[in-house]
DNA sequence: GCGGATCAC
DNA sequence: TATGGTGATCCGC
């Protein structure tokens, strides 16, 4: 399967759709570290067949390799929480007056930086490439169906949800959940051309739409809504029409002051809808409060259970537990914090991204010996020069990456004096990094170069260039939040 | 600079 | 038959 054959780069290699790929993380005092993946609040979902459906997983599950490492990384996390609490019992009773003082300085610093000014809006097609295929073929609209393979699916239509069946899910589980499931393979033209589609719509309202993936982007609508007296929410209800029209399929939006908000307004009224958050402190305000910290793009399953831990459930409660977690988490840590508290976030939409790495990486068989995983090296030494030649990329450091049969993950990585490219000299590289790690078993294999530069015929010639290495960094992502 | 983790898509 | 691939960032060395 070629996921990367375009110059699309990240955005077409996207395997899993971004839509519901919640967890249920309600189990944690529990035995069952993982993939539970049914929320109470799912579409049209009984509470009975939640937990008939997580039985199911668990009995399929249980004692396998992958469940047996998750297991492991969960009691990682709860050894990390411990900690923490164990810190905070510590502070509990301190004074914090000082921290207060200093906490709300920054807020008042945050706040100054705050711009109002700008619409920006998250469009998300609904269940994107289950869609696209029901375009071809309109009878699986009224089946349960899912897209991908029995190893892993991609997406599922409505239908299938109504099973448990979801993206990130096994296909040969969901089966499982749903026998007369209908697995249509990946077919990504199909997806290009339908993406392509959209874009041309986004196009028109905003010429620097950012595209996140095959499905989804951010605009800045602020200039269109200039030339017209329409307002923001009739504006996106006709970017809606219009990639109705044009291409046959939904899509849902959110409007708000900032990115960071506008992707939460899109889960507002998924499927095919909107929700428009206007550009008043008071409106984000009352939005912010009551939402599940879960639902700030940055906080994921982890963090969630480790905030979970310190009280924190919503937006909202950061409020009066800012001194304390000001104490206790990292200062980019808290500042995420704040900044989604206050309802911040990035007002600039830009198309424009600098790539810092690039890899490939492949899963397999189980393979043991040293002639098969050196011919697997080959082949990703191979793939990867590939890619860096049609990029005119080079770079300096090498990176292995291997995951055993336990599913437990290493990565190696070394800088080298100079940039290389060539398929020789990575399998080299990678090939001594791969030496110093056997005898192994392992299911994948990846291999990665960064600190990259952009190469040109002179720099193949071994004509000195000043390094061209990336001096502009784009913050790809709003935030971050690693605690 | 390195390795493990986390997250998004 | 048997849980994916690409890229980024942060933390603690």
């Amino acid at each position: 399967m070629e996921y990367n054959e375009d110059d699309d780069g990240l955005l077409s290699s996207q395997i899993v759709e971004e839509e519901d790929l919640f967890l249920d993380d309600s189990h944690h005092d529990q035995d069952i570290p993982t993939n539970s993946p049914v929320k109470s609040t799912s579409a049209g979902l009984q509470a009975v067949d939640k937990n008939k459906i997580n039985e199911i997983i668990y009995e399929i599950s249980k004692g396998t390799p992958f469940f047996e490492n998750e297991r492991k990384k969960d009691a990682a996390v709860t050894e990390r929480i411990d900690a923490l609490l164990a810190k905070h019992e510590k502070i509990k009773n301190d004074d914090l007056s000082n921290e207060l003082i200093v906490v709300d300085k920054m807020m008042k610093a945050l706040e100054e930086e705050r711009d109002l000014s700008q619409h920006i809006i998250h469009i998300d097609m609904d269940a994107f490439y289950a869609s696209v295929e029901e375009l071809d073929q309109p009878h699986l609209k009224n089946v349960p169906m899912a897209v991908g393979g029995m190893g892993m699916l991609c997406t599922s239509n409505y239908e299938a949800r109504k099973f448990g069946v979801r993206s990130a899910m096994p296909g040969y589980i969901a089966v499982k959940l749903c026998p007369e499931l209908k697995i249509i393979p990946l077919n990504f033209t199909k997806y290009r051309a339908a993406s392509q589609k959209v874009r041309a719509v986004f196009e028109r309202y905003d010429p620097h739409f950012c595209p996140m993936s095959l499905d989804e982007a951010y605009l800045n609508i602020t200039n269109f809504l200039a030339s017209t007296t329409k307002t923001p929410a009739e504006v996106v209800q006709e970017i809606r029409d219009r990639i109705c029209e044009e291409t046959g399929l939904t899509a849902s939006a959110g409007i708000a002051a900032n990115k960071t908000l506008a992707k939460i307004c899109t889960d507002m009224n998924k499927p095919n809808g909107q929700f428009y958050l206007e550009n008043n402190l008071n409106d984000i305000r009352d939005f912010v409060r009551p939402l599940s910290i879960r639902k700030i793009p940055g906080v994921g399953r982890v963090t969630e259970r480790v905030l979970n831990a310190l009280k924190v459930n919503t937006c909202g409660d950061i409020y009066p537990q800012r001194a304390m977690l000001y104490k206790l988490l990292s200062e980019v840590s808290f500042n995420f914090l704040l900044r989604a508290h206050m309802g911040l976030g990035s007002t600039s939409v830009d198309t424009q991204y600098i790539r810092k790495s690039i890899s490939v990486e492949r899963t397999f068989r189980t393979l043991s010996s040293r002639t098969d995983l050196y011919i697997k090296l080959k082949d990703i030494s191979r793939k990867l020069a590939q890619d860096l030649e049609g990029k005119k990329l080079c770079g300096k450091t090498i990176g292995l990456k291997i995951k055993l049969t336990s599913f437990e993950v290493k990565t190696r990585a070394k800088t080298l004096p100079g940039n290389i490219f060539k398929q020789e000299d990575i399998e080299k590289y990678a090939g001594q990094l791969l030496e110093k790690e056997l005898p192994v078993s392992l299911r994948l294999m990846g291999v990665r170069l960064s600190t990259l530069s952009s190469r040109d015929d002179e720099d193949q010639k071994g004509v000195k260039r000043v390094n061209k290495t990336c001096l502009k960094t784009k913050q790809t992502k709003d935030t971050s939040n690693v605690f």
